[in-house]
DNA sequence: ATGCATGAGTT
DNA sequence: ACTCATGCATA
């Protein structure tokens, strides 16, 4: 059964630590759900765009990454940089012009991090951390579109290749674990470096590589920075706040019984882009709302198009269809509930990848630029590797 | 770690 | 109505 109750999301902002209140955000109401009625979205008490920011130099110059044209009026609930309390750390013995940028291990918020009211703290102080500094661009990617006249400097803004992304990403998990950081600690940092936040979720799924290639070529500079950071910084424990998202009307998860799962995969096998009708027919059929069945494919065809997605081919459904993508290939193996240490030889995964490889203007390409080269213009590596979906955290 | 949800931007 | 980035809430 779904259960289709709104909840007044005042989050789980339980941090022992404290809770600013200078970063109410008025929520107003969120009526995200029906979309066709109003949509009214929170108020941000507004605030001034950049405070201060003490130890992370925001570049006046470039207050784009944390504004938007419409304060308060962007997407999930994301807490502007200058309203994050920072606390100074409170280390003065650190001989660094600056510190951490990030936050300490600990204090962190409900989530990934340190879960059930304390979290562990790895290192009260002392952190393992310096393992060996100074090197961590062991990747370099060789773009498929570079000018191979031209030789790689250190930041190499070209598209990496999902292999770099992939190597990136589990190094990445690595020294931050030995740093003794938390997914949300580094998410929040991220935020206090650079002014843009980001979840446990998102650096938990990058890791994973579970995001979009796209979206892991956009996230792979900040985490690159943020590690230089962490690395190169002592632990300084930095309390951070964490802000409370509060008021708003988030519809609450419906939970979706296996068995009607079952029923929306193989669907999905089959047309994973029903059109309205189906899906009203499909709702009515399985008992769920039709928002609930039209988001699940939503939901179900951004997961394809994951770095690591799942692979197709449910336990049950027998008949699965022809209706496979050109260039997808798919593997037969099970899908992701598994342990994948099998070397999945998906060559190719973004089969629907018509959008920008990333670049930073929003505005995409046209489908098919043919490239002027004879080479061809693969936006997406050759390969990927099975991810070593390691059970760490 | 992941399922369902939101919302800006597109098509 | 969809895609895509992102995250709350939850398993």
């Amino acid at each position: 059964m779904a259960t289709t109750t709104y909840i007044a999301s005042s989050a789980v902002c339980s941090d022992p630590v404290s809770v600013p209140d200078c970063l109410t955000m008025n929520i107003v109401n969120t009526q995200g759900y029906g979309r066709e009625a109003h949509e009214m979205k929170y108020m941000p008490q507004h605030q001034p765009p950049m405070s201060h920011n003490p130890w992370v130099g925001l570049p006046p110059s470039d207050p784009s990454h944390w504004m938007h044209p419409h304060p308060g009026l962007h997407q999930d609930i994301k807490p502007q940089p200058s309203e994050v309390a920072i606390h100074h750390r409170p280390h003065p013995h650190m001989t660094h012009g600056w510190q951490p940028p990030v936050s300490s291990p600990y204090s962190l918020a409900g989530n990934g991090g340190s879960p059930l009211g304390h979290p562990h703290y790895p290192m009260n102080g002392l952190m393992p951390h310096q393992m060996h500094p100074g090197h961590l661009r062991e990747m370099h990617c060789e773009s498929p579109v570079t000018p191979d006249h031209h030789v790689h400097h250190e930041v190499e803004e070209e598209t990496p290749t999902s292999d770099d992304l992939e190597q990136f990403a589990k190094s990445f998990k690595q020294r931050r674990i030995k740093l003794g950081f938390t997914q949300a600690d580094v998410g929040l940092a991220l935020g206090t470096l650079y002014g843009n936040v980001f979840s446990q979720t998102t650096i938990c799924r990058f890791e994973a590589l579970q995001l979009s290639f796209k979206n892991m070529c956009k996230l792979k500079p900040l985490l690159m920075k943020w590690l230089e950071e962490a690395d190169s910084t002592t632990g300084s424990p930095t309390s951070i706040d964490k802000i409370a998202a509060q008021g708003r009307k988030r519809k609450k998860r419906t939970s979706i019984e296996v068995s009607v799962k079952g029923a929306l995969e193989q669907h999905f096998h089959k047309q994973p882009k029903p059109s309205a009708q189906e899906i009203t027919q499909l709702a009515d059929t399985l008992q769920l709302e039709k928002e609930v069945v039209r988001v699940w494919f939503c939901n179900r065809r951004q997961k394809e198009k994951r770095m690591t997605p799942p692979i197709l081919g449910q336990g049950h459904e027998g008949q699965v269809v022809n209706g496979t993508p050109p260039g997808q290939q798919i593997t037969p193996t099970s899908d992701y509930g598994q342990p994948r240490s099998v070397e999945l030889p998906r060559e190719l995964k973004y089969p629907g990848y018509t959008h920008q490889a990333m670049h930073g203007s929003p505005t995409h390409l046209p489908p098919q630029h043919s490239p002027p080269g004879p080479l061809l213009s693969p936006q997406m590596p050759p390969h990927t590797v099975a991810p070593s979906h390691a059970v760490s955290h």
